[in-house]
DNA sequence: CTATTTGGACTACGCTTGTAGTCAAATCTG
DNA sequence: CAGATTTGACTACAAGCGTAGTCCAAATAG
């Protein structure tokens, strides 16, 4: 496994508006979560410039300011964390985790659907 | 809702201890974590110290040692932690999150049979 | 009661995070 | 080209975390 970087709340923000497009300079991203999160851009910076150090976006310097793009695919990073999760809340069970949010917070007719679903699809799929 | 202090990584290892069983004194807690964790006796201490400044556990004096015992269940730190992951990583849906470890990991036939169970519960049951 | 051991309160220290400010180089505007 | 503006590199600084050490009071041993 390649070492997954350590990424922060903050960060996170970040990445999240990259995965959504990429490459983009500084001050776009900076222009996007400025609504969200009320961040000066120079805050943005400076997440960037961690998240490069840390190797989780790539910048490429261009006329008009860096180019940065994620560097970890959303997937590979939400693998990491939620499986960090399970693993330590859950035993790294599945189940137990779904049972728990039926019971704390019940699940929408929705999601009990959209679960059946999936077993259908896991038992044959095997 | 009562604000669920922030718990860090070890100072969950220190609730842990308290979940199975409590009250115990920091003597036994710091026994018990030393073999698994390493710990120095002084760095639990100050783990105990910070979970109880925090509200995380409480302490009660006595003869040979302060009884210490958690101040929230597992259950609500679980819940409040596996919640705002689900929220932030899958917009709150659990499907989608069953649906990347079945992708992501694979999910053994027990896991599948326990959703199968899960599901059959829920439809019935709602 | 006194010497010893033990437990706890406080202190330490380097790293990460959240949140920016400074300052100089690159870029755009006339 | 010269001034104005934008970018990025570096610096700042307090709070939280991991990991302990110090030192004093309380319990225990004789």
């Amino acid at each position: 496994m390649s070492e997954m970087p350590t990424i922060s709340d903050a960060e996170m923000q970040v990445m999240e508006v990259l995965w959504t497009a990429a490459p983009k300079t500084a001050a776009a991203i900076a222009g996007e979560l400025e609504g969200r999160t009320g961040w000066h851009r120079k805050t943005v910076n400076t997440l960037l410039s961690r998240l490069e150090k840390k190797g989780a976006v790539t910048a490429e310097p261009a006329r008009g300011g860096k180019r940065y793009s994620p560097c970890v695919a959303r997937e590979t990073y939400t693998q990491s964390v939620a499986g960090a999760m399970v693993e330590q809340l859950f035993g790294g069970r599945v189940a137990p985790l779904v049972a728990h949010f039926a019971d704390a917070r019940g699940l929408s007719a929705e999601d009990v659907a959209d679960l059946e679903q999936l077993v259908k699809e896991l038992k044959t799929d095997d």
